[in-house]
DNA sequence: CGCTAGCTTGACATTCTTCAACCGGAGTGG
DNA sequence: CCACTCCGGTTGAAGAATGTCAAGCTAGCG
């Protein structure tokens, strides 16, 4: 694959777009220079492989633009996505040198990276990004349980729904409205690793897509762009819980 | 059911037995005895609910003895296991104030509680708790990230046999040699909480562990007690990587 | 202009679930 | 003490959901 130059600007962090949801986000002043200090800016291009699982890592690292995933492999090839790692969202574990899972941009990605050991220290010298770290960490342990609750329970149907449903709200700056007030965004997986996320095949993410699609619950605008005229309807094919409830 | 008297001691942290695993692990000296100021046991009987989602929950809690389970259920009653927590694990959420899954004792539990807001004082005014609630939330991401391997890719086999070598490593301190070498111990769920735990119907469970019995992988004696006789072959049907690779 | 990657669709196979019957031990009331 | 019932577990038969294998479509690119 050709490597395309990427076009990503490097911000300065005053002008960050994930400057107040990224692992820096609660950072003023002194520390937020250190940080700046050791940062350093990386590019992938789409399907590109950032790292395989059991390589040495140095650096770790804040999603600045793009989608990554972790993904497991069994010795028999079926794969397993175990993380998708959207704008603000950290990689890497401090205290660990190697790679636990393959790590790949699925879209073109921009990284914020930080060395490791002297992210390391900042930890032990400071508060501000080791208390956001932990917010972040309790974050995704709580959204792979709700995975879990995808990936164990919920029928094939169900289960693209949510996914939709995730994309659609977890990163709200690729949203927009479309003619109608209805919700439009592009994809950032191709059927097959949609099908890795949802521990499904891939004819039957396409499948149900299709389903979806027959039933008006989403609109295909190609093979990438999604139209929701109706996001409660795209809701109710979730299985969860419509009440909002608690909040 | 009839709320029989626990039986567990309620030990000094110096006689804990889970005071260098748990989140109190790297805490000495006065963090020790701040921690000890605010910290009282809880018992639960096997089967008793320890919060519903949704319920306030106002501490926090270190499994001492026993086990307690995480589980999401989802309007028409489908149940999904999220979370099992063994000794020294971590129960609750800094910060919020609000249970996000059910909790269930599956066997007869202690808790060593601290009630939530001098907990979050010591978390914000202390490093070695937080340091070790992070390292632990790290842990337990990663432990999910397998989980959801399990869930989305392993056959049923495949989740039976994985579950009970992570039952024998987890808790090594409840495994015991048979006669003849062979690993035993009893099973901490009943069938349906497995069930609930594996993505799978209480009689799929049923049917796979009778097959692995049959061909020898592990011996039953009674509904609960297992014995391995071969833990390799165990490991063979976990469908996982065979060489420990990395370490 | 033909290839390829990504995707769709069909036919069939397999796995797991569903529904139902049954078993055995522990606790309970007569 | 005995019959009863309940709970956790096992097993069988039938059906549904999803996977597998195979063919074919389309858009973009060399």
């Amino acid at each position: 694959m050709a490597q395309r130059q990427m076009a990503f600007p490097q911000a300065d962090c005053s002008e960050c777009p994930i400057r107040y949801r990224a692992v820096c986000a609660h950072c003023e002043g002194d520390e937020l220079n250190q940080l700046e200090a050791i940062k350093y800016y990386r590019n992938y291009a789409a399907g590109q492989t950032i790292v395989w699982a059991g390589d040495r890592m140095d650096f770790v690292a804040s999603v600045v633009h793009g989608v990554a995933a972790l993904t497991q492999t069994m010795e028999d090839g079926r794969r397993q996505m175990v993380g998708l790692l959207l704008p603000s969202d950290f990689l890497g574990r401090p205290n660990r040198e190697h790679a636990t899972f393959d790590v790949t941009a699925t879209t073109d990605l921009q990284l914020c990276c930080f060395r490791r050991q002297p992210f390391q220290d900042l930890l032990s010298n400071t508060h501000h990004v080791s208390k956001r770290l932990l917010e972040m960490t309790l974050d995704e342990l709580d959204a792979a349980r709700e995975w879990m609750l995808l990936l164990g329970r919920k029928t094939a149907r169900e289960k693209i729904a949510s996914f939709l449903s995730i994309i659609v709200r977890r990163d709200a700056t690729i949203q927009q409205f479309a003619k109608g007030g209805a919700l439009a965004f592009d994809l950032p997986l191709t059927r097959e690793a949609m099908a890795d996320y949802l521990g499904l095949t891939l004819e039957t993410v396409s499948r149900q897509m299709s389903s979806l699609k027959k039933d008006g619950v989403i609109r295909l605008e190609g093979k990438r762009h999604i139209v929701i005229p109706d996001f409660d309807a795209l809701m109710h094919e979730t299985g969860d819980d419509s009440d909002g409830g608690v909040y």
